[in-house]
DNA sequence: TATCGTTGAGTTAACGATATATCGTTGAGT
DNA sequence: ACTCAACGATATATCGTTAACTCAACGATA
């Protein structure tokens, strides 16, 4: 628990210029500065952020807000997110807004926002109008990951884009018998991403003339027990569809588990493609659509870093991209 | 951005008397506190954390520790400590062990845990002889959540009782062929828990007079990919056992899907037992020893809280339990 | 009436760092 | 010889809050 200030009387000579060699401000001689930095490294020297903080108005903390963290998209983003910051200065403060009965009051605007962190990154979340209002009295930069939305500058994949391709590459193959595992859930009300993957999967597959039967659009909720549950009772019907569009990977690995324990292969009797690409899709040797969510969390990190940092903010940033990926989970029906 | 001074100007008060009002300090006239109270709203008034742990030395925050954030176990601790911590005063700064290549510093002595947090919790993280050498000088009360480890408080199951128990089941019901799908990683060092479990399976397993071919042991890595690889090239070989042991529920995930895939069922063919009670492992139908991490994150949430507040600190806690939750997935060799 | 404890509030000094303004030396330029 | 800038370092005020004292007023008690 050394202070500067007794690095100072150590050395005899002035706080201010211990300050100054430790931060390496430049005027400060060079032996002088390794007198400072030998004398803190013995004595273990660690500044106290609070007492910077408190100087300079920087906590050196980055928020980061989370709908919950049992997904693999929230929880990719917020790997890169740390990882990128684990090489700065900065710290990650985590706010999970998973609350066991339906969501806490995330109060995250007052007590926790204000003061605390120097910038905030959300993940996935859906804010309120409230909300969003109260988004534009702060005085931190802030960058949400997620589908584009109004007031905010957003970091994300087009999900219409990447569902369209997704439906396009089984319809292509020759399907015109189509699913889709979605990631509605029965609870609760259905994200954006959510309900633009449907509107893209419903418009390229009628656009294809196929048939969708309003008994095939599933709910999964984004969750592989949901998916098996939902795919399951699907295929007890005798109406069914050949090909399966999943808008994640982890429902797919619910479904392929699923067909299989009800005695149907895939791709031979059903075709099963999704959006993710998770780590885990190759093994499943399931056809997805890649997108990155490590990636746009490194690059959210990287640009609140910067814009902490006095960088000029950009105004927008570019769409993150995807890349089909064709395996062995999806064939011509037979 | 109102400070203690202002709402004290305002009111013709001194900046103690609203530091105390704002504390609930007791000796302050209730006409008094509330009308700083008032104050306070009126003008936004937000306290400096920075300010107050400078005084203090208090900073509000718990410093957690994981290996990384894509694994389920991880996950549900960090899930309970968010919980808990959400209804207090303190926030959670996340230091996330997992790196590209294979590790990197890890150098949270230094820098990162002094002076920055009130208290640690560590996830079922490794620690050198070095690390935990390091650790006595820290002057903030440390938790882990993993396996009992010399010089650490440690929170968290048997692994021996659980893994016991796990085979105990498949051996009761008269399985004599056992495979084990530990947790081994190819590349990496094996973990603690990991040699724990394969022990008290052979143990368990041996003692029954079963026959263990060391080819039967396999390397899931606790991954779900690993699993699948693993399992998918057991079962190609005509010597088989006739039940699966798993470390963990992800890797029983995929273990059931491979088997599947073979063309086995589960349970006719093949029984599989595992261990966790992950959320999916109903819809799986699994049978598994349930053990509880969301509510070992709450346990060493509270704790740690309740030191930082000045409780006299336990030396050590009860071990975790678990509950064999018998489901569809194991059966008698047929 | 003198004393005492209690209550409610104010004064003042940290806490550990940073920012601003300043100061003495030295060397170069004219 | 004199000015002036550059250099290296210092002194001091400040950030917003808390903690340790101090103090005045009041009613109750001896």
């Amino acid at each position: 628990m050394a202070t500067i200030a007794q690095i100072a009387a150590e050395l005899g000579l002035s706080k201010s210029t211990v300050s100054r060699a430790l931060r390496g401000v430049p005027g400060i001689a060079a032996d002088t500065v390794a007198q400072v930095t030998a004398a803190a490294d013995r004595l273990g020297y660690v500044p106290s952020i609070a007492a910077a903080g408190l100087s300079t108005g920087r906590n050196h903390t980055v928020g980061v807000v989370v709908p919950s963290l049992n997904r693999w998209f929230y929880n990719s983003v917020l790997t890169g997110i740390t990882r990128t910051l684990a090489d700065t200065a900065y710290d990650v403060i985590l706010y999970d807004l998973d609350r066991p009965h339906g969501g806490g009051t995330r109060t995250f605007s007052r007590a926790l926002l204000r003061q605390r962190v120097d910038a905030v990154i959300t993940v996935a979340t859906v804010f309120s109008a409230d909300e969003l209002a109260e988004f534009a009295h702060f005085d931190v930069p802030m960058i949400a990951v997620g589908p584009p939305t109004a007031g905010l500058r957003t970091i994300g994949i087009d999900d219409i884009a990447i569902m369209s391709a997704a439906t396009a590459h089984v319809v292509e193959l020759g399907h015109r018998r189509l699913g889709l595992l979605g990631g509605f859930d029965a609870e609760t009300p259905p994200h954006r991403n959510a309900i633009d993957r449907e509107q893209a999967f419903m418009r390229t597959a009628l656009a294809a003339g196929a048939t969708v039967d309003p008994s095939w659009m599933l709910a999964g909720g984004y969750r592989v027990d949901s998916a098996i549950r939902a795919v399951s009772e699907l295929f007890r019907s005798p109406s069914r569809p050949t090909a399966l569009v999943c808008a994640s990977d982890d429902m797919a690995f619910g479904a392929m588990y699923a067909l299989q324990l009800a005695g149907l292969r895939v791709p031979e009797d059903v075709s099963v493609v999704s959006i993710d690409g998770h780590e885990y899709s190759e093994a499943y040797d399931l056809t997805t659509c890649r997108q990155d969510p490590e990636a746009q969390g490194v690059l959210a990190a990287r640009a609140i870093i910067a814009e902490v940092e006095g960088a000029e903010p950009p105004s927008s940033f570019p769409t993150a991209g995807f890349e089909l990926i064709v395996r062995g989970s999806t064939a011509p029906p037979s």
